[in-house]
DNA sequence: CAACAGAATTGAAACCTTTCAAGAGGAGCT
DNA sequence: AGCTCCTCTTGAAAGGTTTCAATTCTGTTG
């Protein structure tokens, strides 16, 4: 095919047997040039390269992945890809995929247990190397499933209870702990854990610390309430703050512990605009850290979580499990850190 | 393979061959069941699928990715995964590519043209049946390239001026245009124009429409004043702020115009910050109207761009490039809207 | 009962790459 | 000349699916 043309769709690409013929020299030979240069003496290399050149040999990957009988892909199933925190995760993983010269495919569930399925099933059909998922529900019967057909899988931040696959995550009962602490070194005697709902592993978790540390500083129980949502989303925490603001003053929080900073967002933007103070009359407390959170009105203290980190040792558990004949599952947990900021300090 | 067994990694698993020994019936007939199922006989066809759940069959992509030509494969090659827009975007492609059944690779660049080269050879190599890309140079090489390859190709929210490929994007002329009469309705007789660089195309249509409104208004050439950026980020926005801030009174402009809705939510922060109002010293609107905007302290007045549809709209043309021999390259322009709210309504 | 139509099923070939045992060719040594 | 030892190259097979022409089977009609 000469520069400059199009070749028409659906037109056949050229093979490696057509670089081959036009080179002169066998089959082999071309892969040898392909995949063990060394083997090639230097004329016949140079001859084969300019006729790949010449014809626009691209290689097709299909065909290698059913030779070798698996892809040369990762796949990560993302729960929300309008969520930061998990955008972050993914550029992780990315980079360690690209060090590995594997190609990553990102899909997401948008939490739809039938999304997160449909993935799966593609995903499998593709054979991919291993899959990375922040599971709608990690106990789901589809992960092992997976597992069952022999297809490594890394669980993503969130923690399956017997163990049976590699994960990472983040400390969430630590970081719950660790958020209150600070709340209660900062006087704060009353206090609102926003967030929901308790059946997502984490915020369960996170709420566990919260509590943890208020029974540890002596305080009584009933001034750490729990305002419930339905969803860690910034409108969520718009109507948090509002049934924030319906309690009596007396037994209103002077500071709120948000499960997620799209939350802490929301609740800091009804605050706000309902012309109370931050922190005078609510300090608040995110967590995951998301870039919005230092970019926030009132920049938010918040819990942050070694993100890329996460997404790098995900990919490469789940490189030691597909390379790694005597792999064995783990489950690394990261130490998540306070960043303080206005809306607890000022 | 019983139930609850895991197969080890590595270990082959079983193929329509297998299948077809299994039921006791050919290659043929197993490969009907799976893609003609009307022409195989009821009792055929339950013993077929019978054996497959018993083995556990899972179809090979590869391998029909290699006798079909073509894999079952769209994908995006995003700008830059941290920002909303194109997570927006994404979503539409991946709407639908599902509604297609398609499964959709998303690959970021990181606006760096290496990274992009390196997905789009790697996607060559896959055979996808089509690229969508918001290209780090929409007159790039390689994208001609991967077209003469026979790859349909769409850009997104870019243009290319030799109109060769097919391209979705938003009228960002248009779009300054709205921001800026609105701004001078509101009786802002000095504004500026934060953002850059000017060479992407998108900031300077913007900033053209933002003149030619000026002009049609009658007002002062230099009553509309530029504050360049180097990136379309938040930090980018706090600094414009700074040096906002640091221009006489006199000559400071009452409102602001952002490229984007990072800078606008960097600038606001800064303003807000340092003791001034929103929009009462300065009125501020963005562009793309991301979740945040809404959300922002002074939630944000916006040009909001129809986001999913792009993506809809872009992964339609691309499925008719491949499967519509009579194709025709368009350009489809979208219209944007302007959202008004408090920080320019104040 | 023979012939036939239509439905159901079969078997082989093709897609492209990689691998590996085997072969060819050349150089150096005795 | 005959031999070994190298390096380089070859050719065939395998991997899983789909397609399609060819074949077998079932039931009906004359």
């Amino acid at each position: 095919m000469s520069v400059g043309e199009r070749r028409p769709p659906g037109a056949r690409s050229a093979s490696v047997k057509d670089v081959a013929a036009t080179a002169g020299v066998s089959l082999g030979t071309v892969s040898n040039v392909l995949n063990r240069p060394e083997r090639v003496s230097a004329a016949t290399r140079e001859r084969v390269e300019r006729a790949m050149n010449d014809l626009g040999f691209v290689r097709n990957e299909s065909a290698r992945a059913l030779r070798a009988g698996k892809s040369r892909t990762l796949a990560y199933v993302m729960l929300d890809a309008t969520n930061p925190f998990f955008t972050d995760v993914a550029q992780g993983i990315e980079l360690a995929a690209e060090a590995a010269d594997l190609s990553l495919f990102i899909c997401n569930s948008d939490n739809r247990a039938s999304r997160e399925d449909t993935h799966l099933g593609h995903l499998q059909q593709q054979r991919v190397q291993g899959i990375l998922i922040t599971p709608v529900d990690p106990e789901a019967d589809s992960l092992d499933t997976i597992a069952r057909h022999g297809t490594p899988l890394v669980i993503v931040d969130r923690i399956r209870h017997d163990e049976s696959f590699c994960s990472v995550a983040v400390d969430d009962v630590l970081g719950g702990r660790i958020a209150v602490e600070h709340l209660i070194d900062r006087g704060h005697t009353r206090v609102a854990f926003v967030g929901g709902p308790l059946s997502i592993g984490q915020v369960d978790d996170r709420w566990r610390g919260a509590r943890e540390a208020w029974a540890e500083a002596g305080l009584p129980e009933d001034a750490l309430i729990l305002i419930p949502t339905t969803a860690l989303s910034v409108s969520e925490g718009r109507s948090a703050g509002e049934r924030l603001a319906g309690l009596p003053s007396r037994r209103r929080p002077t500071a709120a512990f948000c499960a997620n900073d799209l939350i802490a967002l929301g609740l800091l933007q009804q605050t706000i605009s309902s012309g109370r103070k931050v922190p005078g009359d609510l300090a608040i407390v995110g967590y995951d850290d998301i870039e919005f959170a230092a970019a926030a009105a009132v920049p938010l203290t918040s819990v942050r979580q070694p993100r890329h980190e996460l997404g790098r040792m995900a990919a490469d558990l789940v490189m030691d499990e597909a390379d790694n004949p005597r792999h064995a599952h783990q489950q690394v947990t990261f130490t998540p850190e306070l960043v303080a900021r206005a809306s607890t300090l000022g």
